[in-house]
DNA sequence: CTACCGATTGACT
DNA sequence: GTCAATCGGTAGA
């Protein structure tokens, strides 16, 4: 059985602390079709206006208005006509998120399976438009408070071991502007994992 | 109104 | 590895 929602508090800490905290975690989405979710394996986190990869760096606009609301809420984007969701972190008025990027399919797969429509669980939610398409998030998720514990939430996870795992630390996916901060957080030889999961520093062998 | 761009993905060489 | 689909958001005329 699920746990209960993450509290508001959980999220009004330093982003980079939230996005690596919020690995092994576990993501729920409810509709009259059934639950479904999986244990969040990467994350990046976006850092207000000091960070010039995030949204919200040059001021508020109709579609980021969300960063700008109270911790604990969802943001969720379009890119490339596919939907991204996001944990809004700090206090009501600074601007940061953190993009979930992957889950562990864990419940509902067969739900899951048909929105993607492949079998694949591997592929089910490796990537954060897959996993909006897997959880049949969209744009009526933006400003959701994930903290209430239905429709969308975050909760701990009820079967952890107790043994942490492994976390790598790299840089963002797809970011291109020039800062070299690894703001992206992943659970180390996860299978769903997107992206590259090289670690920074180590050299392929030749 | 038009023009350009992207925190992506899937298909392809 | 490369490439482009396809469209909402944004800036600017």
């Amino acid at each position: 059985m699920e746990s209960s929602a993450l509290g508001r508090e959980f999220y009004l800490r330093d982003p980079a602390v939230v996005a690596r905290d919020l690995l092994g975690k576990r993501l729920w989405r409810e509709t009259a079709a059934g639950l479904c979710g999986g244990r969040i394996v990467e994350a990046e986190a976006y850092l207000s206006a000091r960070d010039p990869a995030c949204h919200a760096s040059r001021g508020m606009t109709r579609r980021n208005s969300a960063m700008f609301g109270p911790p604990g809420h969802a943001y969720v984007y379009m890119i490339h006509h596919r939907w991204c969701f996001n944990a809004v972190t700090e206090p009501q008025g600074v601007p940061s998120a953190i993009l979930i990027r992957a889950i562990e399919p864990l419940d509902g797969l067969e739900l899951m399976q048909q929105r993607r429509r492949t079998d694949i669980v591997r592929d089910l939610a490796r990537g954060p438009a897959r996993l909006c398409e897997a959880l049949a998030i969209d744009r009526t998720h933006n400003g959701w408070d994930l903290t209430v514990g239905r429709e969308l939430w975050i909760a701990d996870d009820p079967q952890s071991s107790g043994v942490l795992p492994r976390i790598v630390r790299s840089a963002r996916i797809g970011v291109t502007s020039a800062h070299r901060r690894l703001l992206r957080f992943y659970v180390a030889n996860s299978p769903y994992v997107s992206g590259r999961t090289r670690q920074l520093g180590s050299r392929p062998r030749r």
